[in-house]
DNA sequence: AGTCTGACTGGAG
DNA sequence: TCTCCAGCCAGAC
């Protein structure tokens, strides 16, 4: 079933991050063998907030593991509480111990 | 069909 | 570690 557009595939595979971890707009392109449409998979986020069903934006963070996207959650700080609440640190608006929460689709799925 | 945009990336200074 | 630069691609107008 390849009828979905490339935002279809970005959001299903988003909504497969698991709860605590995050991966970055690269990964996601590399996973869908766009890896040159990083970009694009930002902007597919962007209509993320509008997608049905929704789907964990805030799990997904640019190569440097920075909170690239906190502005468009409504709130500066929404996206990195949404992060804690799930256990992962946030720090100066990144990620403290990336390597430990960054969830790989290449290599977990 | 052409042009512009962007929640990116990696390398260089 | 930080800032700056050029390359990337799909989608909206």
């Amino acid at each position: 079933m390849e009828s979905s557009s490339f935002y279809e595939h970005v959001y299903a595979l988003v909504r497969l991050i698991p709860e605590g971890r995050v991966t970055s707009y690269g990964a996601i392109a590399k996973a869908l063998d766009k890896e040159g449409a990083a970009r694009q998979v930002g902007y597919a986020m962007a209509n993320a907030g509008k997608a049905m069903p929704p789907v964990p934006a805030h799990r997904v963070l640019n190569s440097k593991g920075e909170l690239s996207a906190k502005a468009a959650f409504g709130h500066p700080t929404l996206m990195q509480q949404l992060l804690e609440n799930e256990g992962v640190v946030i720090e100066n608006d990144r990620v403290v111990n990336l390597k430990s929460v960054f969830w790989d689709p290449l290599t977990e799925l």
